[in-house]
DNA sequence: CTGGATCCATCCTGATACTG
DNA sequence: CAGTATCAGGATGGATCCAG
């Protein structure tokens, strides 16, 4: 945190990729990939198998409120697209470890970025939400 | 960029505040913010908006693809949580600028991290998709 | 110009039951 | 243990028409 908030709309070095093609229907590279971790479950099993290789049941009994479907879903997902590697081992009963690719972990660190944005600012969201519970504008 | 990919797993420096509680069924604030901005036009609307303020149209006309009523929906959303402000001008026609509050704004800089990681590594997960096209395993 | 109201198709998610 | 199959409910997104 170097220059915050000076009232200036912040310069960002990174100018974010361009508003969007327009008449393109495919939708830009940021676009997709926050739709493929901003659903219910994915960055929860991105962040335990962060921390290291996970089992199918042990990653179930880390996150508890996920159902057998959606953890499958979910690993399915990460796994097709190579952020997540998965491992069979041929035992019995079977076992299979879930890891992070290097892809999946390089994923971590922007992702932090976000996270550290989200827990310092969920407050206020939370209370903008609260005041702002759609009154009848003015009216 | 100073220590990019070694190979080594990178211990961030924001750790990612913990997996879950568990046991609790209401979402960690990262899960909560990425649900709010992975959508399917929130972060377009949000990326316009951080150029400059738009009026309605402007933004319609910006992405073009978009429904009067996504806009609309979208925009909502972001004002509720104080991400944007609704600036109403009573001239005939009527016209509404919207911008970002400061909140909104310090929400570009994390989602340029991201975007950068997106764009960086979308050929990557592009390929990754291709090949594991979900070959029938082993069988 | 800005946006609300409706109707409809699709996707996402969860619960449950069954299998190698 | 690690899944798959099926069904149902809710959320999401789009098209269209109407209104201040």
């Amino acid at each position: 945190m170097s220059a915050a908030n000076t009232g200036v709309p912040a310069p960002l070095d990174t100018p974010l990729p361009s508003p969007v093609p327009g008449d393109e229907h495919d939708q830009c590279p940021v676009t997709d990939v926050l739709r493929r971790i901003g659903d219910k479950w994915t960055v929860l099993v991105v962040v335990l198998l962060g921390q290291r290789p996970h089992r199918f049941n042990e990653l179930r009994r880390g996150i508890e409120a996920i159902s057998q479907r959606m953890l499958t879903r979910t690993l399915r997902g990460l796994e097709k697209d190579g952020l997540v590697h998965r491992k069979v081992f041929a035992t019995i009963p079977p076992s299979v470890e879930y890891r992070l690719t290097p892809l999946g972990r390089s994923l971590l660190e922007p992702l932090s970025g976000l996270a550290r944005w989200a827990v310092e600012h969920q407050p206020a969201i939370a209370a903008s939400r609260r005041v702002n519970n759609l009154p009848p504008r003015t009216s």
